[in-house]
DNA sequence: TCATCATATCAGTATATACTGATATATAGT
DNA sequence: ACTATATATCAGTATATACTGATATGATGA
């Protein structure tokens, strides 16, 4: 796209973004939203692998939405600040209204599932 | 990612976000914060190609985050509910905090964006 | 030191998607 | 009907990135 002066905190905001629009980064600020948490707690209850976990972590701790708190061999996690659940809680929100339309949404899919097999 | 009850749910959210998660998408959304405007008034805006803010408005329209006034030739695009713009300022505001995680964050980068050459 | 556990990192692959240029559709004016 | 204008759609390409399996790092305990 073209490069104005404010495109910068445009790109910026779009990052940030890119942070809450992943279903798998998603499901691990869900899962940080009450509670602080392993990253082997955060395996288990997304079902994720454990490097794509850490994975994740990583990108939202670079983006600022997780924090880390190093104890030993094991590494808290937590959402770094309290707007980060105020917008998934927005977000919830909107959806209620929206749902239909972001289920018909076929243009940008989910990446694929895989089922066992 | 495992598919678990919640995941739908989850995975609606993700698609929302991904709506804000494009700085294009965005640069489209901020415009259309005070006022609608029609594709061609976007294109002026953004630096866009035509076809390609008419792709992301598609994309913006099904997913429930912008609405579509026909007026003849003109296609009149606006924000589809106050909480679009709510979470644009929400972030705005996290962003002032966390700004200085989001530029480092390398892991993942935005779009490759091209100058005149 | 050796084994184990918790986590991080790496290489490689597959997929999603942002973009361009060309073209189709539709409306308005002459 | 013809032209111009506004917008949408399509095919094709390049890139970003989510994921896996393997491996590295680092802490704990025997």
């Amino acid at each position: 796209m073209l490069i104005t002066p404010s495109t910068s905190s445009i790109a910026l905001q779009a990052k940030l973004f890119r942070g809450f629009a992943d279903p798998s980064r998603l499901s691990i600020l869900e899962a940080l939203r009450d509670n602080e948490r392993t990253v082997s707690d955060l395996v288990q209850t997304t079902g994720l692998t454990q490097p794509n976990v850490s994975n994740h972590l990583a990108c939202l701790r670079d983006c600022g939405l997780v924090s880390l708190r190093q104890q030993g061999r094991f590494a808290y996690y937590s959402l770094s600040d309290d707007r980060v659940a105020e917008l998934l809680l927005l977000a919830d929100e909107l959806l209620a209204d929206v749902a239909r339309g972001v289920y018909e949404c076929t243009r940008y899919n989910a990446p694929v599932e895989k089922t066992n097999g």
